[in-house]
RNA sequence: GGCCUGUUGGUGAAGCGGUUUAACACACAUGCCUUUCACGCAUGCAUUCACGAGUUCAAAUCUCGUACAGGCUACCA
């Protein structure tokens, strides 16, 4: 029997040869220097902030060099795929402004160099993994789980690496007769590599992020293809990168140790090895040590955890560029009027170490980013957000849209403007007290002057004798003075902090004590915008709430 | 257990053999400015780069050992 026929016995109904394949997928017409890459998920429902992070390097990537970026879904284990996983990730990856070149899309494949879904490529795995077995680089295994967890206990008593691999590699020395007789049989089997590596030497090894190392060679006899017929990681990664002619593999770091394995698979397939760049991962203090951020453990890996506070999007895209190369900042300091979309990535720059997620951080950037925003975008972001997460709040707003406007627009649209919310779903925390709806049963927040009579007095003054409402800010505030200084109080900080002891107190007393009794906070924005937008009926209304109160 | 990788302040980090008294940003603290808060401005916050030894005229930067942390060690990706 030649070993293409034994071939065609241990992977039947193969209906193509690997050289078809490999001409049906011609080299791509690039540039040079592009960069062909992917992000690969498999489809396990919801995205979360490590696989953003990784997915918006790999396109920028490949979006900066002019190259490719496609999306492949890695369905080989179909115990964890969820149903419409892969919807769910393209609509995630769209809302941060991430898009494929090609690849799986939720109205089918585009691209020449599909399927991009691997259960579709089954055919292309066995044809090369036919190869393989002809060449005499793979064999049939028929070791079942039993049989490897009583190696395994052998090679921990004995000290002994564990694994299949040298002379625990029982199937590696199966005659031909022998496979065929247990075929027949109807035992089951998988495939695996016959590895020609020797663990005691080392190979040179390049990562663009990591650098350089030396790495022992892989000696490990490693399934290509399971039981059920569909390829490994492993395999397929030789595979579909070598034919989507992918040039770098930009992936999470925890696949670095598999390194030995996958140039090891290149080289035996015959197939140029790409480039690889190994993402370190984004970690979380965890009772003071660290451990990788876990969609599992914790709530900030989900996607949907920003979305619920109001975080925009470009601001986590922001924070994950600042994370990724950490003179960004610095670049976006000096060249305030470009698109962030100018700056480069550069893999030498990205830390080798697992950087700890910096909510602090994170909030600063949202903070920058929304105090840079017009008035009316702010409005739209914020009714977006309360109308999913705070139906009420959200009526008001389109109910008094203009106005509410108005109030976002105070002190911002300026060179300095106003910093106060760091996320939309802190809107309302800032401003419910300019809408009468929300102005209910307020506690007032008296500062320093708490004496009932002389609050009434300070109100009562200045309501009869100095409030006026057509004031511009200098009369309104020169008012104010007046007020202050009627009633014994320091009309401006210099002359009180002199003689403090000839004053009752100062102007920042009675305009605490105004800025109270119309809005039951200490702190607010300006107190001339809030009552520009209050109006005289509104405020007179509020001084009579706060001296029932 | 084995094999890799990493370790610079509260955090992210820059620096990678000598003008570095270790950039910059966040956080924190104080002061100034301001009718409050915020903004802005100023100042402070690592005499030292996990620890130990070595190489060198010179080390955070090179070498070795130790400790700690992370990853891999599946017919999971």
């Amino acid at each position: 029997m030649t070993r293409e026929e034994y071939a065609d016995i241990l992977l039947p109904n193969v209906k193509h040869d690997s050289a078809y394949y490999e001409k049906l997928y011609p080299e791509r017409d690039l540039k040079e220097g592009a960069i062909v890459t992917r992000y690969a998920p498999s489809p396990t429902g919801f995205i979360h902030i490590g696989a953003l992070y990784s997915a918006f390097i790999a396109s920028k990537m490949a979006k900066q060099t002019d190259g490719v970026f496609f999306l492949r879904i890695e369905d080989t284990d179909q115990k964890r795929t969820v149903d419409d996983g892969v919807n769910k990730i393209i609509d995630d990856l769209e809302k941060f402004d991430i898009k494929f070149d090609e690849g799986v899309t939720p109205s089918g494949d585009k691209g020449h160099y599909g399927p991009y879904t691997q259960s579709e490529r089954k055919d292309i795995y066995h044809a090369f993994a036919k190869k393989l077995i002809i060449e005499d680089k793979a064999y049939p295994c028929f070791c079942t789980e039993e049989d490897s967890k009583k190696d395994k206990e052998k090679q921990e008593k004995y000290k002994d690496r564990i694994g299949y691999y040298g002379r625990w590699a029982r199937c590696r020395h199966l005659t031909m007769e022998e496979v065929l007789e247990k075929i027949n049989n109807g035992e089951k089997y998988i495939i695996r590599l016959k590895s020609n590596g020797n663990f005691n030497r080392k190979f040179k090894f390049k990562d663009l992020i990591k650098g350089k190392s030396d790495l022992p060679e892989n000696d490990m006899d490693i399934p290509i293809i399971k039981s059920d017929g569909l390829p490994t990681y492993h395999f397929a990664h030789a595979v579909d990168d070598h034919l989507m002619h992918t040039t770098h593999v930009i992936r999470g770091d925890e696949w670095f140790s598999s390194i030995p394995i996958h140039t090891q698979l290149f080289v035996m397939l015959g197939f140029k090895v790409p480039k690889y760049a190994h993402i370190s991962p984004l970690m979380v203090d965890d009772n003071g040590t660290r451990r990788k951020l876990s969609k599992r453990k914790d709530k900030e890996a989900a996607i949907s955890f920003y979305h619920e506070k109001g975080i925009p999007n470009e601001a986590i895209m922001l924070y994950l560029e600042t994370v990724a190369n950490s003179n960004f900042e610095m670049w976006m300091e000096q060249n305030k009027d470009k698109d962030p979309n100018e700056f480069e990535l550069d893999f030498k720059k990205m830390s080798t170490g697992g950087t700890l997620f910096d909510y602090d951080k994170l909030i600063n950037i949202s903070k920058n980013y929304i105090s840079k925003l017009k008035a009316e975008e702010v409005y739209d972001l914020a009714l977006n957000h309360a109308k999913i997460y705070d139906k009420d709040f959200s009526l008001l707003l389109e109910k008094y849209k203009d106005y509410s406007i108005q109030i976002f627009n105070i002190e911002r649209e300026q060179k300095k403007p106003r910093k106060d919310i760091a996320y939309f779903g802190d809107v309302k925390n800032q401003m419910w007290y300019m809408y009468d709806e929300l102005f209910n049963t307020p506690t007032y927040e008296w500062q320093n002057i708490t004496d009932k009579k002389e609050i009434e007095l300070i109100l009562n003054t200045y309501l009869n004798e100095y409030y006026n409402m057509d004031d511009d800010k200098d009369n309104w505030f020169k008012h104010i003075q007046e007020l202050a200084e009627k009633l014994g109080y320091a009309s401006n900080m210099k002359d009180y902090k002199e003689n403090p002891n000839n004053y009752k107190g100062n102007i920042t007393d009675i305009s605490m004590v105004i800025r109270v009794a119309l809005t039951s906070k200490s702190m607010t924005p300006d107190l001339f915008e809030i009552m520009r937008l209050l109006g005289s009926e509104r405020i007179k209304e509020r001084v009579k709430k706060a001296l029932q109160s």
